[in-house]
DNA sequence: GTGACATAAACGTCGTACTTTTCGCTCCTC
DNA sequence: GAGGAGCGAAAAGTACGACGTTTATGTCAC
């Protein structure tokens, strides 16, 4: 799952993003540049630019004569997607999923109604032909597919919304989806109360039915929550 | 408004960061480390790591042998409080107040809703405080103060809904009234029906009336809105 | 025209030397 | 003994020069 060489900088910058935020590192731990070259067997250069990064997450703050100390979890910018990804890699994945969930819940059907105002014919086609996708991959362990058009139809969704915010939150809720699929144990195959509910919604949007796209936006998320509720702590 | 001299690495990413992030460089441009350099008269080193940090924006792309490309608006971290001050500071400022305000009032009435349910006496407290605040700074050119006031009140309300996400959507937020008020010309005083909206949310959410806290908000959000439509084009 | 190959341009990495800030300690004074 | 001034060192910040690596592009032969 390691990028395998795709740059010195990428790989230290994984390595250390996933241990700060996922949560190895208490916060007020300091590190120094020197240290991490050694341990990472770089440059100071390198470790420098990393930490220049990592300091524009604000997951560290780099002082002179101090060190780079990790900055506590409220400071993080939890919407970088790169953050993200390295928390629900971490160990409180669930308060992780379950917090990025409320946020689609309270997103997604506002962006919903707006798509079925605003969708052009060809988003209306992609969104019914995802929806069938869900419909096909939704039984037989075909976990990857299936995540693959649902990915697909909520950023379609988003995209249609016409909300640059919202288009841009298709980053974190495929994240949360993948998350979902890849670090929580699924045996069973998705509910197929939730793909109903993606075909209906497709079609909501396609007949412009702003208020049928909320509130079956909404039915969706609160599933979700349901299921989280269910196989979460 | 600039920071004099808190670090060559800071002045040479907001000046780049702004330039790229305000619009004035088209997509697909090319930089060279080498050319600008110069141009900012600092190292090479010093640029680099400002490339990253951008890079980490997703604002350009690095390439050997290419240089570093200007990446369409579509795929920046739009979420990043930076990107979003360098964005308001910018020519499409309208268009980005109206998108952010547009997720404000998806956000926020949930947000009130949770808090009303979650907030401890002390949130309640401090956000009766901000309330009278604002409205002790609602008339006579008090603009600065009322923003504050503006600020920390919606920044408490979103604390207190106990989810991580939208907490941190505080400083966006922050970014959005801040820009309106530094960037907009607003010759008198704050709608009045804004004011006494805050004073009955504060209420609501101290009653723990989750259903009152998400409709006011609601009006607050829609009266926010209508405002942008009457300044803006 | 198509393919392989050479070339060079730009970023990527490294090591070193020097500068600047600032923490923490000592020592002096009151 | 308390408090402040001054000193020294530690760590990041900056600069520079050299070399490595990738890759777009042009050239040459077929």
């Amino acid at each position: 799952m390691t990028t395998p060489a795709q740059g010195l900088h990428t790989h230290v910058l994984d390595a250390l993003g996933l241990e700060i935020a996922a949560g190895d590192c208490p916060p007020g731990l300091v590190l120094r540049t020197d240290e991490l070259a050694q341990r990472f067997d770089v440059s100071r250069t390198v470790v420098r630019e990393v930490v220049r990064v990592l300091e524009s997450m604000h997951l560290v703050e780099s002082r002179r004569r101090v060190g780079v100390t990790v900055r506590p979890t409220e400071e993080w910018n939890v919407y970088d997607p790169q953050v993200i990804r390295w928390r629900l890699a971490g160990s409180d994945r669930p308060r992780q999923l379950r917090s990025l969930t409320v946020l689609r819940s309270a997103v997604e059907p506002v962006a919903a109604g707006l798509a079925a105002r605003h969708a052009t014919a060809e988003q209306c086609a992609a969104l019914t032909e995802c929806a069938l996708g869900m419909v096909a991959t939704s039984r037989g362990q075909q976990l990857e597919g299936y995540l693959r058009h649902d990915i697909a139809f909520h950023r379609i969704v988003l995209n249609a919304s016409g909300n640059e915010m919202f288009a841009r939150l298709g980053d974190v809720v495929a994240e949360v989806l993948a998350g979902r699929t890849h670090h929580q144990v699924m045996f069973e195959d998705p509910d197929p109360a939730a793909v109903t509910l993606h075909v209906r919604l497709a079609e909501a949007v396609r007949e412009g039915d702003a208020g049928g796209a909320e509130r079956l936006t909404k039915e969706i998320a609160v599933g979700a929550l349901h299921e989280l509720d269910v196989l979460a702590p």
